[in-house]
DNA sequence: TTGTATGCGTTATCAG
DNA sequence: CTGATAACGCATACAA
């Protein structure tokens, strides 16, 4: 009853051949007359014959599969990311596991440590907010697995990758809403020590400066669980709003944080723009379906995807070790979609 | 250089024992000795030694991971749904391997074909909307492959099965339309044969016809490709206005359908609900933040992904055929929020 | 209590 | 041109 899939011993006894002889026939090997080749060929074919792919990898220690890690799966920035890696590695023959931090180190190290016990040939990863000891990466990096960074990178490990312009895009970001008359501009952003934070509040503070706006830290809040816990956001916001000085515009540094400041934005009752400006870092189609449509920084995160996957064939595939390592930098697109235009508008016009 | 990990003939060699007497002891069979054992033990503790999962999916003949196919990952429901099956697959030292079929019968085949030569213990799958033949599924299930189907089922091949209960959703969204006060009530669905779309019709048409309205074949709309094509929605929303008798609301019938209507709506420059009345499925939480939030019939997509992998792991580890198939039918979420209020209220007022 | 031998499906290395 | 054998890492029936 159980699921019997034919080997090449089968085709052997079948044909009166050693198992040796039809390996090299369906290899088509150089050594096997043409006649014998015809033979297992077509009884092949016939019982529809496929090579066992364990065995394969136990034999050539190597899985043909990657695994990829990423705090969820449901954001469409990494679904899309996935999206990409997807399709490079479909087109050459491998198989793509992935995990889910949650954005939890916990979660993240027993994915890591259940993915690597030798079963996949490379990892493409994005660490969880909530990781800060990188010993074990860096020891898997180290016995030789390749490993492709994006989004969240470890900079202190050598090895290809993959990010947003996510310097540019909070820069341009914040630039748009200065341009449209905001002042006391506030940012919802991931942990402090993330890679992608560092960028972002970079270039945040970087477009304040250069339009003679002076930082206000009690304007940067920090998210330590990048917005996974609804109420985190919540908390933040409203500290926002209990200031002395509130804020008039927030740019909110990742996805999840963007649609988690809409949402609390609207609890509190407040329309964007006019009652308070909103940006943020966004790859969900539906923004611009908001009313007025929200304008977001967009990644290019299909690229992203296949520009990783692509990497990281790059070191699986080459023998000797790679020693030069690249970090590509994708640029982010601004898309202005009136939903921060109208304060400067109204201005003007007033 | 090259990631080699230690193994149990390493560690036999080390301590003098055999590679049996050593695997025994990582097993902690009966027969081993409390000090061999602990010799062992710690030996491997400190090499940190890990069984080579490939060697053992040979030996035992299954490979501890799943496949899964869906359309895409980048659709909330499909992602929401992989989460659920991923934290039971998890729970029980499964791997999950996720392929997309973009609603090609091609991609699903060769995603099939490619997980299913032997390298997966089970599949979960929501066919294609192309998919209209079944010969290659009904191959595998006879062969042996457990299978649960979900979502988007083949009600002629006999295994579980983990569905919403798609008629009474349809039912509730389109009497809500009705309660709402609008009359020509259009739908936008996925193809005709697609299991989902026949149930989800049948609820459509019942809740016209209990309420006393005739059904209209001119406002029963077919996407071919499930919207995965963007002008597709666009073209038999455009069909619908131009019918002599213009809708005056819609039903989205699936999750990508919902947000193309809701796109198309407004590039037409029509305001939902007072131009025009949509309702229609979706799990995307964004649906919640439009201006005025739209209503939307949810799916229970996290627990239709637990459900699902629980009926694999059951049909994965019983030794015995199971012969007593489930479908298990989930209740859907009628979520009101406001957008298709207005009419009726508005005309009472009025 | 421990060791030896065998097999899971495949390919590579020898021999013939 | 083809066949026998060993090996990949592990578990287990059988011997000792």
């Amino acid at each position: 009853m159980k699921f019997e899939a034919i080997t090449i011993k089968d085709i052997a006894r079948a044909l009166g051949l050693s198992t040796s002889t039809v390996s090299r026939a369906l290899r088509d090997s150089y050594e096997i007359s043409p006649e014998t080749k015809k033979l297992v060929l077509e009884y092949a074919e016939k019982n529809n014959y496929h090579p066992n792919p364990i065995a394969l990898s136990l034999k050539e220690r190597r899985s043909r599969s990657i695994g990829v890690i990423v705090c969820e799966i449901a954001n469409s920035y990494f679904s899309q990311v996935i999206n990409g890696i997807e399709s490079i590695a479909y087109n050459n023959g491998y198989n793509v596991i992935i995990a889910q931090s949650r954005e939890s180190f916990d979660r993240e190290l027993l994915n890591l440590q259940y993915l690597t016990s030798r079963s996949i040939d490379g990892l493409i990863i994005s660490i969880s907010t909530e990781t800060k000891d990188f010993s074990y990466l860096k020891e898997l990096h180290q016995k030789g697995m390749p490993i492709v960074f994006f989004d969240r990178i470890v900079s202190e490990i050598e090895t290809h990758k993959v990010i947003a312009d996510n310097y540019k895009g909070a820069y341009d970001a914040t630039a748009h809403l200065i341009h449209c008359g905001y002042r006391r501009i506030a940012t919802v952003s991931n942990p402090e020590l993330v890679s992608i934070t560092k960028e972002r509040l970079a270039g945040y503070k970087a477009a304040l400066r250069d339009n003679g706006i002076e930082v206000d830290d009690s304007l940067i809040k920090y998210c330590q669980h990048g917005g996974m816990i609804v109420t985190e956001v919540e908390e933040v916001v409203k500290e926002l709003f209990e200031l002395p000085q509130k804020p008039d515009a927030i740019f909110a540094s990742a996805d999840k944080l963007t649609t988690g400041c809409l949402r609390i934005i609207r609890t509190m009752g407040l329309k964007v723009p006019d009652d308070i400006g909103l940006i943020g870092f966004s790859n969900t189609d539906l923004t611009e379906l908001l009313d007025p449509p929200l304008s977001v920084i967009k990644q290019p995160a299909f690229e992203m995807g296949e520009v990783a996957m692509n990497l990281l064939l790059q070191l699986i595939e080459s023998k000797r070790p790679v020693t030069d390592f690249e970090t590509k930098v994708l640029s982010t697109e601004l898309l202005i979609r009136g939903s921060t235009k109208m304060k400067k508008e109204k201005e003007i016009a007033g």
